[in-house]
DNA sequence: GTGAAAGCGCTAACAC
DNA sequence: GTGTTAGCGCTTTCAC
């Protein structure tokens, strides 16, 4: 009923405790006869070592537990990057520990929390726009952290991002140059560091083209698919609605789409590539980011750190891909109701 | 440098660890001021708790610690229902272990053993096609159990699924209803669980129809975008080729979808719906399931079990729904080149 | 090769 | 209210 212990088959064996921890860890020094003894009585006792009991003595450091906090696991582009994450953990033989914050500061504090209590070797975090001064004193004991997605910007550490605001200036030069002048932007909370970015790479388009921004035709803070059709909507019964689209992330796409006729009626670009995309009626143009690459660049420089790298932070920028398949190219049409 | 322990802080403060220990763990019997003392310290040193050696020592068993162990969570499929399940858990103060399987038992021994070496309380499982002895001895110890999307053949534990097989014989039957007679089965692996099911379901709206199967329009085993393009390919040089097609997940969808001109040349019903499937043309038809319900389920039985629950194992089936957008409702049509 | 003793960071049980 | 002692399951250290 009770989960074995050494001392269990220890006796079971008829050796001693220690005997059992040097066969259990594979260490030299026990005769093969024993061993086997050992090895027969674990067997027949089901005997599973504790982990957690075996670091709080063990000398080298460490749980071989890394934990990784995003804002939503259930985005596609958290999932593939929590993929190639838990991939390289498990290479390297470590688990992972997960939470999304929902971009909540107080929830990624809990999540944190709960992670470096149970003594992580390192935290890779899509930071919220939150302080994170109750990182300090886990990382002065030695908890590794490294962001990714999004710089923290009170944590001087590893950062893998990927080039945002070049991303969104290339998408809406791209429709500058098909023709549109009357271009929208739908992006989510500014706060947020890859929107302002992607706002910014916006606003560096339209200048480098001489035009001016027009803030009737700007909508931040879309949270979700329906915010998005919301604005969508807004912007339609616009006196001098636009004739193209540029969305800022994947589920503002979404929900763009999903409030449009299909052909759909204006130009569009989204920021992050979907899985149907190239099946859309035009096939739909987009900014694509790579979140295996960005998870394993990530992940990498974690364990090196983890594994004593004690250089300066590095700033790991990622270029993103622009899709140019046909949404983008729509000819310049007023929007109808 | 080093991280701060009760001894620290009861130094600090100037009082013994028990003291310490008893305003950390928020228990009655400390002087207000004692209690501030300690709290001052705590802040200086920035101590936190080490929980693993906490959960050695206490008498309340369990490490609030759950694992979760899924096929791939890059999966939409997958990411929706681990984040279900981490908002569960959140809610209760639990953490959870991620790992992959890929569908390899080995794997899935290796990620299951490291967990319930860390001494998880509870395991979410899909299980692979491979055996699962080595969950008896943990289970013994009192590590709950509950798999998910599939059951496992040599556990008799809580089981969430959806019912496949009904779901399958709803949109072969829908192809049917609209003249369908060569209707083609593509599917992953057999011997996965859901694909038998459906492929069950499959058989059972064709015999429900006096239709024999056509072997020549079965494909099973395959695990990739790739092999379903391929498959299709396969197909389309058939000299009586399918008119319609059953498309047994959402990867599989993907690749057939991807290797069809638009508007698709044959009526398509899929399993699992797909974020852009409304604004295809024709919109795809398709058989959903409820990821999320699924993952809250699975987490409330588990819940359950580790507050004590010692019922009979239950084997909850949720419902799949049919969505019937046009895609299943295209002509008979001999499918060219 | 094997084992006894000490102790990792903490809490249970009992003293004062 | 507060402190002392023992001990969770294991590894370290050192003795035999």
């Amino acid at each position: 009923m009770k989960r074995p212990t050494m001392k269990d088959v220890a006796q079971a064996a008829g050796v001693s405790l220690m005997t059992v921890s040097r066969v259990i860890a594979g260490e030299p020094g026990v005769s093969p006869d024993t061993a086997a003894r050992v090895e027969q009585a674990v067997r027949k006792l089901g005997y599973q070592r504790n982990d957690n009991a075996r670091n709080l003595r063990q000398k080298r450091p460490g749980t071989s537990t890394i934990g990784l906090v995003v804002d939503d696991l259930a985005n596609p582009f958290y999932a593939l990057m929590v993929r190639s994450i838990e991939d390289e953990a498990h290479r390297r033989g470590y688990v992972v520990l997960v939470g999304s914050t929902n971009d909540e500061p107080r929830r990624e504090r809990e999540v944190i929390a709960a992670f470096t209590a149970r003594q992580v070797d390192g935290l890779i975090i899509v930071p919220t726009i939150g302080g994170h001064g109750f990182l300090k004193p886990p990382m002065e004991a030695g908890t590794q952290v490294v962001c990714v997605d999004r710089p923290a910007r009170d944590l001087d550490v590893d950062t893998v991002t990927v080039d945002n605001r070049d991303g969104a200036r290339g998408a809406v030069t791209h429709l500058l140059g098909h023709g549109h002048t009357r271009i929208a932007y739908l992006g989510d909370r500014y706060e947020i560091w890859t929107q302002s970015e992607r706002y910014a790479g916006y606003l560096d388009a339209l200048t480098a083209h001489g035009l001016a921004v027009d803030p009737d035709l700007v909508r931040h803070g879309l949270r979700s698919h329906g915010d998005a059709q919301d604005a969508l909507a807004g912007l339609r019964v616009l006196p001098d609605p636009p004739t193209a689209l540029f969305s800022s992330n994947d589920v503002i796409t979404l929900g763009v789409l999903d409030g449009l006729d299909h052909p759909t009626p204006m130009a569009i670009v989204g920021f992050d590539d979907l899985p149907l995309a190239k099946q859309l009626d035009p096939p739909l143009t987009v900014v694509s980011q790579d979140p295996v690459a960005v998870g394993s660049t990530a992940a990498n420089l974690l364990f090196a750190r983890i594994d004593g790298d004690r250089s300066a932070p590095r700033k790991v920028v990622l270029l993103t891909r622009f899709i140019a398949r046909r949404s983008g190219e729509r000819p310049v049409r007023r929007l109808s109701r």
